[in-house]
DNA sequence: CCAATTAAATTCCAATTTGGAACTTCTAGC
DNA sequence: GCTAGAAGTTCCAAATTGGAATTTAATTGG
């Protein structure tokens, strides 16, 4: 079975990770939760490749999780923010930064 | 950037996504908060096919989410069980669910 | 002994997805 | 005209996934 046929499942667990499930998708609503809002933005802030980034974008758009805005006519210029809908992510984010918090510490040395 | 090079980020929301972010690995640890606890129990329950399932609770196993348990000696037989670290995945599950019951319906026709 | 069954994987290969780098489009400023 | 900035898009190789069949190990029934 398709990943991507969970979107019909009768787990409200599944639905929701049928749009947020995979490897990027909710790196890029934290970003949106931090302030972040621009493509170029969340290509740095993440290190995914672009071309994944536009299509993990277009479809939260369509999911009815982030919106498309222009805020710019000339050149036209898009960035995309949060909707009530995403922004009512924020519980599941917070309980897995409390997660990786408490049970992966970071390795990195930092001198 | 590779995902599975986000182990060990800054942020914690990404290391917790590093081992738990991917296609299907949450709905195995739904399915032990459920009860289930056999291969082929995940394997029906999930959709997912074997080869894969296999390679997830290899992971989970060296993540401490889960522990693999001899219930039967002769045959041997492993089960999979949640450790208390995965058991404190409890709450991200609940936020995911929560949001997916309230902003994704099921459109399947139950008659 | 021999075949069938159960459970937990593993193997093989085709199809899909991802990663990386370069390229395009539109406009502004010099 | 040339350069720069922002938001993508395109191309191709590499990695991952999906599906079916096969393997391993022991158990039951004849």
């Amino acid at each position: 079975m398709k990943f991507s046929e969970l979107d019909d499942n009768w787990c409200p667990v599944a639905r929701t990770l049928s749009i947020v499930g995979d490897r990027w998708t909710l790196l890029i609503i934290r970003d949106c939760f931090m302030g972040l809002s621009k493509f170029d933005e969340f290509a740095n802030s993440t290190g995914m490749t672009r071309h994944i980034l536009a299509a993990r974008l277009k479809k939260l758009v369509e999911a009815g999780i982030l919106e498309r805005r222009a805020y710019s006519d000339r050149p036209k210029r898009y960035d995309y923010v949060l909707t009530d809908k995403g922004k009512e992510l924020g519980p599941a984010l917070t309980a897995l930064k409390d997660w990786g918090r408490r049970h992966i510490p970071v390795r990195r040395t930092t001198g």
